[in-house]
DNA sequence: ATGGTAGCGCTGCTA
């Protein structure tokens, strides 16, 4: 079973991306991130010509996520459970179970400044999340939380941490906040996998940061156990990157025996 | 060099 995350910027723009992407990286599943589409404009039949259901969650304008399968598409929440419409909740987490895995697609928000309240949304965003795997799922079954974390877990996931020190993205309580999913029983699949430094899945557009090699791997596939014991193979696709009008983020695919 | 680009949508915000 391939599942893969992929912020996307803009589905809208990207749509004919993805589809080309699609058609050969063949993932089961793909959560997207980032479609800034509201729900009546999603492309839906696009994606059920190239074989896969999908399920979206979007306000347009900004956020906005998906969940693509073509092993099936279950029991779709959208949001936080036990979240209300007064909340005036972003578009930022999408459950769905295909064949029998429970995914979710999520888009963290960005937190802009250390110090201010879209920070501290950010990490209370995080404690949620971490609050619904408490109460709605169970570590030792199947559930894969893929996308966009706007985190980056550790040093080595940073072109240079001496460049962002004091912002964003590798601030402790942020790498705590991803740290207690892990300690609920997320792993994060492509560490499994891979010990390399310098393997990014998001460059800012830019000064030419991609082509520097200035980015950062904050696009994480977090797996309970049952998942991650079977994980045998990993890759972010540099090359989606490339080409005329790329998402300034890579898509993460991963492999799992199942 | 305190910059730079992209997307949304039409003015400046978000990332």
């Amino acid at each position: 079973m391939r599942i893969a995350t992929w912020n996307v910027n803009s589905l809208k723009v990207r749509l004919p991306k993805v589809e080309e992407w699609l058609a050969y990286a063949r993932p089961d599943v793909l959560c997207m991130q980032e479609t800034k589409l509201a729900d009546g404009a999603f492309p839906a039949l696009a994606f059920s010509a190239l074989g896969y259901e999908s399920a979206h969650y979007g306000e347009g304008r900004w956020n906005g996520v998906a969940v693509l399968s073509r092993v099936g598409l279950d029991d779709v929440a959208a949001g936080f459970s036990g979240q209300t419409a007064d909340e005036g909740a972003e578009a930022r987490l999408l459950w769905a179970t295909c064949a029998g895995v429970r995914v979710a697609s999520v888009y963290v928000p960005n937190g802009r400044q250390l110090g201010t309240e879209h920070y501290e949304a950010k990490l209370a965003w995080l404690a949620r999340l971490r609050q619904q795997l408490e109460t709605g799922c169970d570590p030792a079954s199947q559930v894969v939380v893929c996308g966009d974390f706007n985190v980056a877990p550790e040093d080595r996931d940073v072109w240079d941490p001496s460049k962002l020190h004091g912002g964003t993205h590798i601030s402790p309580p942020e790498r705590e906040a991803v740290a207690a999913l892990r300690d609920w029983g997320l792993s994060d699949v492509f560490r499994q996998i891979y010990a390399d430094s310098g393997v990014y899945s998001w460059w800012d557009y830019r000064a030419g940061d991609f082509h520097q090699g200035r980015g950062l791997r904050i696009d994480l596939v977090l797996a309970t156990k049952a998942m991650a014991d079977r994980a045998s193979w990993a890759l972010i696709d540099r090359q989606a990157r490339k080409g005329k009008l790329p998402s300034d983020h890579a898509p993460l695919l991963v492999d799992f025996d199942l």
